[in-house]
RNA sequence: GGAGUUGGCUGGGCAGCCACCGCUGUUUUUCUCGAUAUUUCCUUAGGUGGUAUUGGGUUGACAGGGGAGGAAAGUCCGGGCUCCAUAGGGCAGAGUGCCAGGUAACUCCUGGGGGGCGCGAGCCUACGGAAAGUGCAACAGAAAGCAUACCGCCGAUGGUCAUAUUUUGACACAGGUAAGGGUGAAAGGGUGCGGUAAGAGCGCACCGCGCAGCUGGCAACAGAUUGCGGCAUGGUAAACCCCGCUCGGAGCAAGACCAAAUAGGAGUCCUUUGGCGUGGCCCGCGUUGGACUCGGGUAGGUUGCUUGAGGCGUGUGGUGACGCGCGCCCUAGAGGAAUGGCUGCUCACGACAGAACCCGGCUUAUAGGCCGACUCCAAAU
């Protein structure tokens, strides 16, 4: 069993590398409440990004909750996914779902990733 | 017991598994920088490499311990801190506005005074100036600020007429009148007596008001006190305004340090041989090149960054806000942004809501739960 941690490498931290799945995405999964954008890397593991807008969300409270739920998700699907940098984009009403809801709906979403790069590698 | 006022505390709990971010310790785990001792080589000083001991930094591993709030919020005030500006003063602008105190400071807090509300505990209060000026006031009303005559009253005085001759009466014409009625939120003090043609602070008494004194109070202010003034000076200043007091600007994306790549700048050296232009060719001139160094500086990184007007306990001064002394404690510090996820049990089934340089306030949001003090009503003793 390998690890289940989410440390600094395993997150999309500069500008750059957020600009670069912008720019060239391969891959998309999206939902009325959010959307994953994804681009291959050249590491070993998938990094993931969060794009949470005040604009969507309101509270900062909903905002760090959505934010702590995807990462956990994330964390425990990481080694079903290809190296791949990944972008959250939240839209508007996924705060209204619970925390349960939410983390549901995230790991579907990991899986329909999952798939998708599967299928054109 | 019921109704109410007010001050304070708390803001689910326990266990297991998996994660995140600081801190401390252990560990030759990685890379790296010194210090000391000794030694190799070049060798005067000195330089260079090795070995041993030791001290950091960094990167792993393991262990321990810590990790959002009472409002972290709104960003409405005040201050610290940082940079910029600044001789001094004025104007403009903004803020503020009963008095005294507290404080680093405040528009905050405490105590006191005035006014208003409540049976009361208590609550509310933007509470300087309207006899400097300007402005504003719906409707009603005759009149709303140099007051005013609609009804009413009077008509002494003057006028007209009658009577009549030391006059008397009529008219309500001039005129007088703010007592009464009516309008209004408000009609230029109130009550009584005198007075008068009728009235009127016109006069007087008491009450009220203003001014000055006296007494009490640091003061705001109060007073069953004294004198003077017949009483002027209606309201509105979160209308302009006047007066007193306060205020330089920008903010941690402040600021400090390190510093790639690329482009450009400065200097030194190299190319005595290059390329391009001028030219028929050479010299020459212009332009272009390479290496190194330097400073500015972008990305990025480090720092600012949590020990502070700090907390808790206790003693002491003060009505109190708070001050002073002593003892103990260190209690988030992230950075695309940690403080969480899943599972189980449990109860009253969990509200408002997430630190971003730090404090003191204010305001707003908030499911519940707990404690204290006081008031009114009812009953009992």
């Amino acid at each position: 069993m390998s690890e289940v941690t989410f440390g600094r490498e395993k997150r999309l931290l500069t500008t750059q590398a957020f600009q670069a799945v912008f720019g060239d995405t391969h891959h998309k999964v999206s939902h009325p409440n959010f959307l994953l954008l994804a681009r291959p890397n050249q590491l070993s593991n998938a990094r993931l990004g969060m794009v949470v807008a005040k604009k969507n969300i309101r509270f900062s409270v909903h905002r760090n909750r959505i934010k702590r739920v995807v990462r956990d998700s994330f964390r425990l699907m990481q080694h079903d996914l290809a190296p791949v940098d990944v972008i959250f984009l939240v839209r508007r009403g996924m705060d209204k779902l619970s925390s349960k809801d939410q983390t549901g709906l995230m790991l579907g979403a990991w899986k329909k990733l999952h798939k998708k790069l599967r299928i054109t590698s």
